[in-house]
DNA sequence: CTTAAATTGTGAATGTGAACACAATCACAT
DNA sequence: ATGTGATTGTGTTCACATTCACAATTTAAG
């Protein structure tokens, strides 16, 4: 089931809504409003309504929405009622910090491979997971069916890396390094670039008052 | 100097193409054309154009723009033409990765001091920063003119460290703490959550086949 | 000097998303 | 039962952003 006729912003929100939720839910809260939910994503409340009226009448009128229920919805129609596997590749500091954190261990995925081409790091074990050779990357990637790759080495040899990923199956890349990929053209690559988001965050902060309050994007 | 009639939109890609123009300088590009810049960024070229128009002719016809140029002329309007510095509060995997990866250390921004509040970590050194007391956040920021905030500790920490950056006059808190932080009006908040950024890349990942073709927010 | 190729800058048209007001619905108290 | 307060769902209007086509300008070659 795809949703043609849904704008894109609308589904962009709906990763919102559903981080929301999951922090709703860890409160035990039971139902919330669209402007409660609109307040803790940022944006508001009729906006809230009408995005989620696209896939169907989840609240009631009068009450609101439930949570666990509201939660659920997006998630299948996110296509993430199912768990998802993830390959660390690079067993550095980046790559140990997202393993033993909690929080990067949300809901469904569940980094279960790392990988790296470091002799000295190969064997070694990060919390409770044993890294990996990279050479024997596309062999395992297809057993153990990976759905998505982080890619957290240094910048110099990202390139080399990328090749191998290219010849597997893998199409969705998380990248931590600061430049552009080359990759065949049905391969999304995120790249995560934190001093863009603080140069945005700063530029926001500094114009909050002289500028015309306008909701920030995700 | 604030750019009122700009649209909101074009404001967000300049950060897009300060990334972009920043790799090329580092490769060597002269010039660049907008249809190679829109290439880089994932938009398309008259919107590149457009978007650069709103502030004064940067480019030259039948050539391009100059990289360099164009660069200053943009981190002016981001007013990213200083240096800022950033104070990283969790000296834990996150904080240490943070500061050893120079990806993160890029072009302007520059993370100068640590804090924690475990006593164990307090005095040791990260790469070059001695980490410091919790306790004499607020003087030292003052001393030193903080900018920015770094939050990475344990979620459970998060609002008591929140309460005190509170009394300070820092208005923008990169956070990593995947919850919603207490803070006045006007201190603004961006919540790096990674698990999100998978999903929406999943997502985007599985719908490239039979969904029409559609420029990805950045 | 003239012509061709490349590339920017932009006004007008088009498309898309946001806002808003209000009708519809529900829970609950009396 | 019925009224009241709360909250959702949505059609319409409006504002904003994107696209497109083309004029303007530059470089380079003949």
């Amino acid at each position: 089931m795809t949703y043609r006729d849904v704008p894109t912003e609308t589904m962009d929100r709906l990763f919102l809504y559903m981080r929301a939720l999951t922090c709703l839910r860890r409160e035990k809260s039971e139902t919330v409003s669209s402007s409660r939910l609109a307040e803790i994503c940022n944006v508001n409340a009729p906006k809230v309504r009408k995005d989620l009226s696209y896939f169907g009448e989840f609240g009631v009128r009068g009450v609101g929405y439930n949570v666990n229920e509201l939660l659920d919805h997006i998630r299948r129609i996110l296509k993430l009622d199912r768990s998802v596997n993830v390959a660390l590749i690079g067993a550095g500091n980046i790559g140990r910090a997202l393993i033993t954190h909690s929080s990067f261990q949300l809901e469904g995925f569940n980094i279960s491979m790392a990988f790296d081409i470091d002799r000295e790091k190969i064997g070694t074990r990060v919390g409770s997971i044993t890294v990996e050779d990279m050479m024997d990357f596309p062999d395992r990637v297809e057993e153990e069916g990976i759905d998505l790759a982080i890619l957290a080495v240094p910048e110099e040899v990202a390139p080399e890396i990328a090749r191998i990923i290219a010849d597997t199956n893998i199409i969705s890349i998380l990248s931590f390094a600061p430049c552009e990929l080359c990759m065949p053209e049905n391969v999304k690559v995120t790249c995560v670039d934190l001093s863009m988001e603080m140069a945005r965050l700063l530029y926001n902060s500094r114009q909050t008052v002289t500028r015309k309050k306008k909701e920030r994007k995700p």
